[in-house]
DNA sequence: GCGACAG
DNA sequence: ATCTTGTCGC
């Protein structure tokens, strides 16, 4: 089962995020097998709205093989923890665990909206939400970040290393999803290796940029948010 | 010191 | 993230 994060004790100040942070890096897993077959794959992402001080997230439930939906859940509250670069994971992952721990099933992959091991200290938001849960997680961002990488071949599966220039550690992989399209980018969050990583979201994507898991989640965050009610 | 900087 | 229409192209 999945915990709710107490709010009470989730980090208030920058300093204490960072020492959060900290703590929570060593307990990263970043190798495991790539789903089985038939595996739950679950997409979450997360919608603001600041005038009301809210946020939605949303947790979706894909079937590995068929792509097919097999659940979903959301869960909307007041924003945790203001956006910074480098803390995204305390603004976004209360609710995130919130809406996770409404599906009824336990996903086999969680599939993130950012970064995993792509991370100026390698805690980004899918392998802070892996540690939290234990969960197997990846993380796919649209923008590079800090990173630097070449240009992958434009066929769909090409990639090249993602490197943080900070120290030359490769961080995870700049995947072409789809011919002649941007790149995404690609980390391991949490128990599970690089190129299962990168094959898992190879076959999240068969006709867009980003994983179905993504699209799916963003459109029903966006929709819970626009439903919820004043608070 | 200043700007850039996952979402 | 979010503010936002039409439009070019497969």
């Amino acid at each position: 089962m999945i915990t709710p994060i107490d709010l009470a004790a989730w980090p208030g100040t920058e300093a204490a995020a960072l020492a959060e942070q900290q703590r929570l890096r060593p307990l990263v897993d970043p190798h495991g097998p790539a789903p089985a077959r038939g595996a739950l794959v679950a997409g979450v992402d997360v919608a603001y709205d600041d005038e009301r001080d809210l946020v939605a997230a949303a947790a979706v439930l894909l079937d590995l093989d068929t792509l097919e939906v097999v659940e979903q859940a959301t869960a909307v509250g007041r924003v945790a923890f203001p956006y910074l670069p480098g803390l995204l994971a305390f603004r976004e992952l209360p609710a995130v665990v919130d809406a996770l721990a409404r599906l009824t099933r336990r996903p086999d992959l969680v599939v993130c909206d950012g970064y995993g091991l792509a991370h100026p200290r390698r805690l980004g938001l899918a392998s802070h939400l892996g540690v939290l849960t234990g969960l197997a997680t990846l993380g796919v961002a649209k923008t590079a970040f800090t990173f630097t990488s070449t240009d992958p071949a434009p066929e769909r599966g090409a990639w090249t290393p993602l490197v943080d220039p900070a120290d030359g550690t490769e961080v995870g992989r700049a995947l072409r999803t789809r011919t002649g399209v941007k790149p995404v980018f690609v980390s391991v969050g949490h128990r599970i290796g690089l190129s299962e990583a990168v094959d898992c979201v190879l076959a999240l994507t068969p006709a867009y940029r980003l994983p179905e898991t993504t699209r799916r989640a963003d459109s029903l965050c966006r929709r819970a948010l626009a439903e919820a009610a004043a608070p």
